[in-house]
DNA sequence: ATGAAAGCGCTAACAG
DNA sequence: CTGTTAGCGCTTTCAT
C-alpha cells in the first residue's frame, strides 16, 4: 500500500558506491567529486528518497528540535508569538514542536516530559497560570537550555523575555492622566503571575508620580474575563464618585466594562476613558478603537528564539541568566482621548 | 553543565541485569517478574531516566508522531481546531509536529517534506489558500496516511473532513429569507477555495428555492478583510435598490460592512440585517451579537484525527477515501432577527 | 524470568 | 576522493 522509504543503503546499492559516500555527498561534503555528487543527488530525487530525521539524529546526537510550551493557542497573542517562532527557527534549520499547557500544572509538567523525551535542544516556556512551584524546570534546565517569555517565574536565575510591563503601565496611566483623567481604575489579573503584578506597580507608581491618590477600592481583581469586566465595572459605578478612566490589564475586560458603560449610557471616551492591554483583532476593529498597550508579539518571539539559541550554540559552556525586558508601545486610538473641545489647553 | 542523559544501559549497568530487561521491565512487559520491575522503576526515577524518542522511534520504525499543516495559526478556526487535535492525540499517545503553511503554496510543499523526514506517521493538512496543485499531495500519500480538513481538494480520492458548508449557507439564507429579507447580498471569498465554492452554491440555492432571483451584483468576491468589507458594502449602498441583509462567507468581512452601515446612519437589524460564517470571539462580543454559522471547531478536530488513525491503524491495509460532512450550526443572534414589531405574523 | 546479540538508518573516524 | 567499520539507544528475536 504505502511505498517503503528508501533508505542510504538502496541508494549506495544501485551506485555501487559507499553508503558513507552516499551520506557524505547528501551533506555536500566537500571531498566528494561533483560527478559522484551529482549521480547521488539524481537517484536520491527519481526515487524521493528523504533523511531519516530518526536516524540521523540518534547518530549525532542532535535531535533539530526545539520545545515550545505555551498556556494556550487561543486568542491573539500566543498565535501571533507562535508564528514568529516557528518561521524564525524553520528558517534557521531547527524543527518546532509545540505543546499546550492548557494553563494547568500537571501538564504543563507531562509537556515538559513529553518535549525532554523528544530529545529537544532546547525549550521556551510561557506558564500556566496556575503554575506556583517550579521544581519542574529545574530538572528542564539541568538537561536543555530553557528561556521563558512573557509569563516568567519571579526567580532570577532563570533566562526570561518580556514586554517591560511596568513601563507599559506606567506609561498608558500617564497617557490617561494627560488627557485630564484624574480617577483612573484599574482591572488586574491573579497577583501572583508576573505580569500581572508588574502592570499593578506600574498602574500605581505612575498615579503617585503625578500627585494622584493609589484608591484600593478602584482597582479590581479578577480573571479578566468578559463576565469580570463586566461585574468590576458595574461595582465601580456603585462607588460614589465615579472613576473617569478604566484601564484593564487583558483587551477582553475591557470590552466587558464598555458594555456595561454603554448600557447605562456612559460614553466612552467623553464619560470614561477607555485602555487596556494587548492589541487584539478586536481592539481594532471596536468602534471606537480601543487604545492599547501593543504586545508586541513578533519582536517578543523573535527575541525568546534568539537567546535560546544563543544558548543551544554555547553548546554546555556555562551561560550567565539573561533577562531582556522590551521596551512597550502605546496604541493611543479613540477609547481614550478626550475629545478636542474638553482638552485642558497648556 | 547539562546533565549527561542516562541511557537504558546505564540502568542495567547498576543494577547488573542485561538491558534487555530494563527494556522490557520499563514497558511493562509481562514476563518480567514484579520484583526487577520495581527495581527499574526506582532506579529510572532517581536517575531521571526519559526514554531516547529517536532511538525507539528509529528501531520499532514508528515515530510515534502526526504532522498536521494549516495555512496559519491565527484567527479563531484554527487555533481551536489545533487544540483538539493536539489534546486528543496526546491522550492517545501521540506526539504532534504543527506546520504553517503561510497561506503558500511552496511553503506547504517544504512542510510537507519536513514532516515526512521527521518521519510523521500521518498527515492532517488544510490547505493553502494559493494551493492549485495537489502533485505534493501524491507523494505524501504514496508515505502515509493523510487526510484534510476544512480547506481540502476536489479531488475526492482523498480523505477529508469539512463542515457542510453548503448546508451552513442554505440554511442561514433560509433564516435570513424567514426574516422577511428579500434582497440578501452576499460576500464570497476566492472561488477556488472548496469552501466558498460551496456556500455560495448554498447561499443561491436557497434563494432559488424560496423564489428570490440570484442577482450578480448582489455578490461580492474578495479576500474577506475587514477592507474588503468596507468596500463590498459601500459598493452595494450605491445600488439604486440597496439590499436588507448581508451574509458573509467569514466574519471579519461582517465588521467591515458594519461599519459602513453605522456611518451611513443605517441600523442593523432594522434596516440591514447582518450574517457570517464562523464563530471568533468578537461575533458574540460585537453589539449587536453577529449571527453566524459555527465553525464547529472541536468537532471537526476530533473527525479528522480520528479519520486519521484509523488509517494509520489500518497500517498499510488499503482503505478507501472517506468524506464527513459535518451538520452546520446556526447561532442566530441579534444582528440577524428582525425586531418583534418589524415581523410578518403567520 | 533473564541474557546475548543483532540491527533500525545514519554519520564520523580512520584507512587507504 | 572513497570504502570500511563502529556505534548512537533502543527493541526484539532467540537462547537459556
Amino acid at each position: 500500500m504505502y511505498n517503503r522509504r528508501v533508505s542510504i543503503a538502496d541508494l549506495a546499492q544501485q551506485l555501487n558506491v559507499a553508503t558513507s559516500t552516499v551520506s557524505r555527498a547528501l551533506s555536500d561534503h566537500s571531498d566528494v567529486s561533483e560527478a559522484t555528487k551529482g549521480r547521488v543527488r539524481q537517484l536520491a530525487e527519481k526515487l524521493n528518497y528523504r533523511p531519516n530525521h530518526l536516524a540521523s539524529g540518534l547518530r549525532k546526537g542532535r535531535s533539530g528540535t526545539l520545545g515550545v510550551l505555551v498556556p494556550h493557542l487561543t486568542g491573539h497573542f500566543f498565535p501571533e508569538v507562535l508564528h514568529t517562532i516557528t518561521t524564525e527557527a524553520t528558517k534557521a534549520g531547527w524543527h518546532v514542536m509545540i505543546c499546550e499547557s492548557n494553563e494547568d500544572e500537571h501538564q504543563e509538567r507531562k509537556n515538559l516530559d513529553l518535549l525532554l523525551n523528544a530529545q529537544v535542544e532546547g525549550v521556551l516556556v510561557s506558564l500556566a497560570s496556575s503554575t506556583r512551584d517550579f521544581g519542574h524546570f529545574e530538572a528542564v534546565r539541568q538537561q536543555v537550555p530553557l528561556v521563558f517569555f512573557d509569563r516568567v517565574p519571579e526567580d532570577p536565575s532563570f533566562s526570561a523575555v518580556v514586554l517591560d510591563d511596568y513601563r507599559g503601565a506606567y506609561q498608558m496611566t500617564a497617557h490617561l492622566i494627560e488627557q485630564g483623567r484624574t480617577r483612573i481604575a484599574y482591572f488586574t489579573g491573579p497577583l501572583h503571575v508576573s505580569v500581572f503584578h508588574h502592570r499593578l506597580r506600574g498602574y500605581r507608581e505612575a498615579l503617585l508620580a503625578h500627585g494622584l491618590p493609589f484608591e484600593a477600592q478602584l482597582v479590581h481583581e479578577s480573571d479578566l474575563s468578559v463576565q469580570a469586566g463586566r461585574q468590576g465595572m458595574a461595582q465601580l459605578l456603585t462607588l460614589s464618585q465615579r472613576p473617569d478612566a478604566v484601564l484593564t490589564a487583558k483587551d477582553v475586560a475591557a470590552v466587558g466594562a464598555r458594555q456595561v458603560l454603554e448600557a447605562q449610557g456612559l460614553g466612552v471616551p467623553d464619560e470614561v476613558a477607555l485602555a487596556s492591554f494587548s492589541n487584539a483583532r478586536f481592539t481594532e476593529l471596536a468602534a471606537p478603537g480601543l487604545t492599547s498597550v501593543d504586545q508586541q508579539c513578533a519582536a517578543l518571539g523573535r527575541a525568546a528564539l534568539r537567546l535560546l539559541l544563543e544558548q543551544v550554540r554555547a553548546a554546555g559552556r556555562p551561560v550567565a541568566p539573561c533577562h531582556l525586558l522590551l521596551a512597550p508601545r502605546l496604541l493611543l486610538r479613540e477609547s481614550s482621548q478626550r475629545p478636542l473641545h474638553l482638552r485642558k489647553v497648556g
